[in-house]
DNA sequence: TTCCGAATAT
DNA sequence: AATATTCGGA
């Protein structure tokens, strides 16, 4: 009798908390439906979760109800396995693992451990607010959002707080910490797959094509990292985006946004040193027309170096600065260059090359490009 | 197909 | 100015 009664007594109980979860869980994805594109997968999450409360509700039983939801390979199949969801940051972390690559709050400075269980809501709240202080789909929120990224020149330290505070969240200026390990690039491309489908999905639906991503801000720490990892590969004409991208090891860094840094960096360099001519010898030193391509007039060196398939100093003459010819270049350009990409300096050195389809190298389309550009 | 570089758009 | 997207070629 009495044990029926407590038996009652429980059963109300859970269910007056289903109910109220799926109040919360309501109210929760109306706020993510507003990020629908960024975050479909949680809103399906949702709205998966409050399903299965309804179903448990109307079924009356705990049992069945985890084991057979379609989410299972989420869930853990025990009781607390959909709350455990929304505890955003378990280092668990076996569950969710695309979720994560979106939502992947900073471990460092977020460790102010989430195995507290108690003030669920609490939790889902304030994680939704973190999520929203990067995730403004709207295009007016989104503008602004672009506005107040722009990069501020103040101390290194403040942005690289900045950043990590922030936006260790993947859209507008994240980036990874530096002890990343290697693995993560495979993830970074996957995640990075996921992201594009996911955003077809939820996008095409509409019929809208062409949602612009969002733009990456270069901090200081990541520019600085492409620098890095320009100098070893030998300069920005030789280096390649994807070379680039690999070797920085940032995930979710896309070669379309290496390229198009490159791209700006390539020009600027070479601004720079049309304007800055060299102090020392710019007066004495004369350039040549070679094959299509401007070399220094009387520079053994620099041919010799050219030759050995080294960059030195540039076809330009004096590359603005810190572009050494070292590292891997070589197995770089015989590994990479294979297939027949004519960046490679090596080519300067042959005249003959100046006869091919392609005649230009990039620094000579540069080149003429930049005389085009000034003529405008 | 994938990558690249240049041009162009936002 | 900085970043993204498009386009054509290899």
């Amino acid at each position: 009798m009495i044990k029926s009664l407590s038996n009652m007594k429980n059963y109300n109980e859970k269910r007056v908390r289903c109910c109220e979860y799926i109040e919360a869980l309501e109210e929760e994805r109306r706020k993510i439906n507003v990020f629908q594109r960024e975050l479909p997968l949680c809103l399906e999450l949702v709205t998966q979760a409050i399903e299965t409360y309804k179903k448990e509700i109307s079924g009356g039983t705990m049992e069945n109800l985890f084991g057979q939801s379609e989410c299972s390979e989420q869930t853990t199949g025990e009781c607390g396995g959909i709350l455990d969801l929304f505890r955003p940051i378990k280092h668990s972390s076996t569950s969710l693992e695309e979720e994560e690559e979106e939502i992947d709050i900073d471990d460092e400075h977020e460790s102010n451990e989430t195995g507290i269980d108690l003030d669920d809501k609490n939790m889902k709240s304030e994680w939704l607010k973190s999520v929203q202080l990067w995730n403004q789909p709207d295009s007016a929120l989104s503008k602004k959002l672009e506005r107040s990224q722009q990069e501020s020149d103040t101390v290194v330290e403040a942005i690289k707080e900045n950043d990590n505070g922030t936006t260790s969240h993947q859209p507008p200026c994240y980036e990874t910490s530096n002890g990343k390990s290697a693995d993560d690039k495979s993830q970074a491309s996957i995640s990075c797959r996921q992201k594009k489908e996911a955003e077809k999905d939820s996008s095409g639906g509409n019929g809208r094509i062409g949602q612009r991503k969002h733009r990456r801000c270069w901090s200081h720490e990541l520019h600085r990292r492409f620098l890095n990892t320009l100098k070893q590969l030998g300069g920005p004409h030789v280096a390649t985006p994807k070379q680039i991208r690999e070797l920085m090891k940032v995930d979710g860094l896309t070669n379309d946004e290496v390229k198009s840094h490159l791209q700006v960096k390539i020009q600027t360099a070479y601004k720079t040193t049309q304007t800055i001519p060299n102090k020392r010898d710019s007066q004495t030193q004369h350039f040549v027309v070679v094959g299509g391509i401007w070399v220094p007039q009387a520079s053994h060196s620099t041919a010799n170096a050219a030759a050995a398939g080294k960059t030195t100093t540039g076809i330009y003459g004096p590359l603005p600065s810190e572009w050494p010819s070292q590292s891997n270049f070589g197995r770089t350009i015989s590994e990479e260059r294979s297939r027949g990409s004519n960046k490679g300096i090596i080519r300067c050195s042959s005249p003959a090359m100046s006869s091919s389809t392609r005649t230009k190298t990039k620094d000579a389309k540069l080149y003429n490009n930049f005389e085009k550009n000034k003529s405008l």
